[in-house]
DNA sequence: TGTATGAGTGTAACCGGTTACATTTTGCTG
DNA sequence: CAGCAAAATGTAACCGGTTACACTCATACA
């Protein structure tokens, strides 16, 4: 393997020649700079960047935790960190956690054992534990966070978000409004389900619980929930999925039972992933700026790692907006 | 931070104790291994593993380069990918190249530069240049893979799997097939389009390429794709698209037109992604065991790292399986 | 008692860069 | 041409682990 005591051989200069000729071209003469590259060219020689990060202590990478990739709207986000990042000269360690624990704190153990600088989690999970201490390294939350997070977040208003798309439903004239809720522990379904009932509460009607149907953010999980929305005698008029999966899901179901969309039952998603505008009918959402959502998580990350900042609990709101397509039409 | 050193001071042993009481505690007194232990726990030790790795030339982390992670299919072989990886204790640098050569030539050189012990790539796309000469890093290509890949491959006998499909389309009576490509240069397009002739030259059709379409594998393209093949006085029975997201972009447009599926005209996909069952009518498509794309790409990569292997020229082809739903049926 | 054996532990070299500091060379002025 | 500052380059310590080799000491056996 080429080092670069070998280049330096070559060249006839000692190593720190070479390195400055690499690192800082111009305190070298141009005679000996020319030497040294010719060197570097010959042999062929790339600096083994795990001495660099070992001698300099630190790696230049951003571990990110996801909880799963296959999620269209994590995808977009993904693109954001990685723009970021690129532009910063920061490499992005993506891991597709699928929600599991372990998992994620193996991942995180990264910064820890130091072949990371900093984590971006994009769910509401603290890998690290109170053992940690104050020596927490340096992380960000986004899209899903942490309700007393430990570090600076970036996220949506999903109450009023939620909020939103209820009264765009109410304005059609619906008042029996089925939910189909995420994952029981989620604060998205937390709040989103929050921001419906402060629909409804501003609109005088009192809350029907029943029609409240868990879900895992899963297409599987709406078809299913929709399933049980649709078997009572008193169905409702439209349903709220928490997120666009579960809304397809659910468009099959209502199809199935032979009902149309959106003359026998409107339907409502949140996130505004691709085939939200491709499904049939086109779905009524709530579109993120999600590439922002990366974009503005490294930046915090950084200005931490890089201890431009002391006060490190920033907390970014980021503005969504309602998106009305032909899934959502005037109560029956 | 604590490094071995404060743990042997602390322990009252010699650094080399530490490091023995950690990695092979069974050469260790048993005495020596409490202490070492507590000392351990007390300073709350990480061994830096970027020290580790640097020491041992060895990183047991695996570079994966997708073309685009927002693909479900991609995301199941990731989710492969990286059980296998995990199994095996290796990590999985996951790196989203939008097809983008320039980053994909700047992950690929985490290799290179000794950040990872080797790349899986899942793009017809070749990282590393001529100048690497023989020293080619450990890679395995998956999926869409070259056709003179100077590595292991694992794939799709795509030409057959879309003759199946055509087949099938041929058996309902079809004999105006749309075709709706891949990008132009992919051999995944190539192959896909060659298994589409071979049916029709078994039928004794003369193949029409007026009726191939160009798109990109997104949704949009086939929207466009469909557009085009709608507009046509003679327009198809059945359509043929090389992906599920194409295929639903198609459909959309179908629907757009005031036309049945599969009453007026059929749509066929490719990959099984997770929506091909949900969107409407559920989609006749190509199924891949996604996961095991990952699982065989870690295994033979994992084959040239440890030299297990010389020859280091194993492809394999998984099989796949033809799905019939809903959005296919006989000839008008 | 002397010696061989092996378990347990310590010492220090090593991995490949970076960089503080030392040294040499160059350029300029009087 | 001496003398000095500045520029260019070299030397070697250092980052934090791992491990070959050396050493100590207890035990077993002749």
């Amino acid at each position: 393997m080429t080092n670069i005591r070998k280049v330096a051989e070559l060249a006839g200069v000692s190593v720190a020649t070479v390195s400055r000729t690499l690192k800082t071209p111009d305190i070298v003469s141009p005679g000996t700079r020319d030497r040294v590259l010719a060197a570097v060219e010959q042999a062929g020689y790339r600096p083994n960047l795990t001495a660099v990060q070992f001698r300099s202590q630190r790696t230049r990478n951003l571990v990110v935790l996801v909880p799963t990739i296959a999620n269209t709207f994590y995808a977009r986000v993904i693109g954001g960190l990685q723009a970021a990042a690129q532009r910063r000269e920061y490499g992005i360690l993506l891991c597709n956690t699928l929600g599991d624990e372990r998992t994620e704190r193996a991942y995180a153990g990264m910064v820890s054992t130091r072949q990371a600088d900093g984590l971006i989690q994009l769910r509401a999970y603290d890998p690290f534990t109170a053992s940690d201490g104050k020596a927490r390294p340096p992380m960000v939350n986004a899209c899903e966070v942490l309700d007393e997070a430990p570090c600076p977040t970036v996220r949506l208003d999903n109450r009023a978000a939620a909020r939103v798309v209820t009264e765009h439903l109410l304005a059609l004239g619906h008042r029996r409004i089925g939910m189909i809720k995420g994952p029981r522990n989620s604060p998205l379904t937390r709040d989103r389900l929050l921001g419906f009932q402060d629909a409804l509460a501003v609109a005088g009607l009192t809350p029907d619980e029943s029609l409240w149907c868990p879900g895992d953010f899963t297409p599987p999980s709406g078809y299913r929930a929709a399933g049980d929305l649709l078997a009572r005698a008193d169905r409702p008029t439209a349903i709220f999925c928490e997120n666009d999966e579960m809304a397809m899901g659910a468009m099959r179901r209502i199809k199935e039972a032979g009902l149309r969309i959106p003359e026998d039952i409107s339907v409502a998603g949140f996130d505004d992933i691709a085939f939200a505008s491709f499904c049939d009918p086109p779905l009524t959402t709530i579109a993120q700026p999600a590439e922002d959502f990366g974009r503005e998580a490294v930046a915090l990350l950084l200005d931490i790692i890089d201890e431009r900042d002391d006060a490190a609990d920033k907390h970014r709101i980021m503005p969504f907006e309602l998106v009305v397509r032909e899934s959502t039409g005037p109560a029956a």
